[in-house]
This record gives structure tokens, sequence and C-alpha cells, in this order.
DNA sequence: TGATAATAGGATATTATCATCCGATTAGCA
DNA sequence: TGCTAATCGGATGATAATATCCTATTATCA
């Protein structure tokens, strides 16, 4: 669902909202705690830098931290300089067949689960992520249906 | 959302069930048709066809058919040979942080979110997308929860 | 049976993503 | 001011995804 880079990313902010606010937290320290690469770390976070989610210190007693409260940082802020969620194609086929001017029947439901997930991105906080324990949110789950057993890549 | 070449066979798939049932077509045209490298789309029908969702058939005459009525094959059928959207791991963080034992607070969301759009590709079969017009039936898709704020950027 | 038309499929090239290396830069502190 | 700790950031290497090439195989037809 995530490239790499987005996923380390998410792991390492969340990581820095867990820290005491105002006190930077150095690559090094993130990197081995989360078991990514340093030096590959430091260029991710550096571009959250310039994006404006983190706030980053050169020099001793230097590092990242947030550049606002957790409750203003959706999930969107640190995913989409990585993975672009928005401006997705309308139709999973790409350029082809299926458009807004003569949608195939699944057009409509499709772009409906997209924004879905697209809504989950933007309106999740990385608050909300903070917050452990059970959701409010009651489970449901539709169900899965047949799974055909397939060649393996 | 789906890799190039999943997205390859979803639009040469479709394009076989518009053909006339039981007339296979040559990868050449389909090729063509769709811009689509030759040699690589296939590769890519042959694995589809080894899955069971086409037939080929080689020699004069021959080319790629639907292996069934195009009602029966869904579009995860299609596109899990290349990109597996089933086994997605739980939570957006991969290995870290977020589990079903202790989960953060969008755990719950997340995967909601996550099984809809599992669903429309176990649901949706290949006759849903060859219908053109606007669809009768958005398959109704169970909301997701809500989530908690909105955080104007 | 030979010519021709098609897929089958291994080997290889190209490109994008992921990761590392190492020197440059900057800030704090004795 | 010089030493040291940290990010900055360009260059480069490794790996996986994408694409091409070429030959083998198979089926049809004259």
């Amino acid at each position: 669902m995530l490239s790499q880079t987005a996923e380390y990313a998410l792991r390492a902010v969340v990581l820095l909202a867990e820290q005491m606010p105002g006190t930077p937290a150095r690559v090094g320290e993130l990197a081995e705690a989360l078991d990514i690469p340093q030096n590959y770390l430091s260029k991710t976070l550096h571009l959250l830098a310039l994006t404006g989610v983190l706030r980053s210190a050169r020099g001793k007693g230097g590092g990242f931290m947030l550049a606002r409260p957790a409750s203003d940082i959706t999930l969107f802020d640190i995913v989409d300089p990585f993975d672009r969620l928005g401006a997705r194609p309308a139709c999973l086929m790409g350029q082809g067949e299926c458009s807004e001017a003569q949608a195939c029947a699944a057009h409509a439901t499709w772009i409906a689960v997209s924004q879905q997930v697209q809504a989950f991105f933007l309106h999740t906080t990385l608050a909300d992520l903070a917050k452990k324990g059970r959701a409010a949110i009651p489970r449901r789950v539709p169900r899965a249906g047949r799974t055909k057993k397939m060649v393996p890549r």
C-alpha cells in the first residue's frame, strides 16, 4: 500500500510524536529504534522538514522534532511527499476505457472506495495513531468471499 | 494503486471480454490497441492463462480468450497474480507499533477501509466493467467508521 | 510435408526505487 | 577559536520492476 520510504517516514514520525515536545531526537536513535538505515532515514526526514511537517536543528543537541502539534499533522502530510495519494487517476485502468464521460459500471463504486482511502489519510492525524488502546470505532468486517489460490510470482 | 503490469492485464482482459466469445485475439492486436509492449503483454497474459483466467491457443488462428464467462471473473482474479492485494499487512506501518494486540486508535478504521478495497476487487466482475453507462447499482459498500476530526490544512 | 502464424519462455537490457558512502555545512560548548 | 556533534546533500551502488530480444515450440493450412 505504501512505499517503503513512506512507511519509514510514518513510523519515524510516530516515534517523534511520542518524544518530549521541544526536544529534538537524533536520526541515529530513531534509525536504530526502528531498524531503518540511518542515512536513508536522514534524507527522508529532511524532506519532511522541507515540507514543514518537521523542524530540524543541526549541530550539537540537534535533531528532528515535530513542527506543530500531532493533532495538526495528518497522515496525508506525512505520506504524500513520497507516495502521491492525491491526484490519483479517475479509473483503475489508467488512460483507458473508462472515464467520467463514459464510465463503466464499476466506476462509481471504485471512486467511492478510492475516496474513502484518501479520506482516511486526510482525516487521520498523528495524534490518532499515537493513542493506544481499542478504538471507539466498532469493527465491522465485510465478508471476504472466496479466495482462489494463485501461482506465485 | 495497481502496478503497471496489473493495469496492463486488466485493460487487456477487459478488451478480451468485448471480443466475440470463442474467437481468440492475438497479442499483437491487443498490444497495439492498448499501446502496451507486445512481448511484455504476452508474458502477462500467459500468466493469466496459467492461473485459469484465460485460455491460450498457439499457432495459426490462435491467441488468448477468456476461460469462463466474464461474470465469473473478478478483478481480484486478474490482478492478484501480479499485485497481491490479499494478505496485506494488518497495519499501515508494517512491522511496527500497531498490531491487533495493541492497536492504535486508527487501526480499526484503516482495517475497515482496506477491506473495502479488497471487497471491491473480490466482488466486482469483468462483466461489471464491460457494462458501459451509468451503473445501476453501486454495489453497496458499507461506510467506513467516521474518523475523528477534520483538520484544515 | 513444408510454409506460416501464433504463443512460450529464457536471457538480457533499461529504469525506478531503495540504500550507502562520504565530505560539506552548521551549531553548541569548552 | 577550535573541537565535536549533528544534519545536509551530492555521488554512487544494489535491488526490484519494467521492457526487449531472440529462439523454440506448436497448430493450421495449402
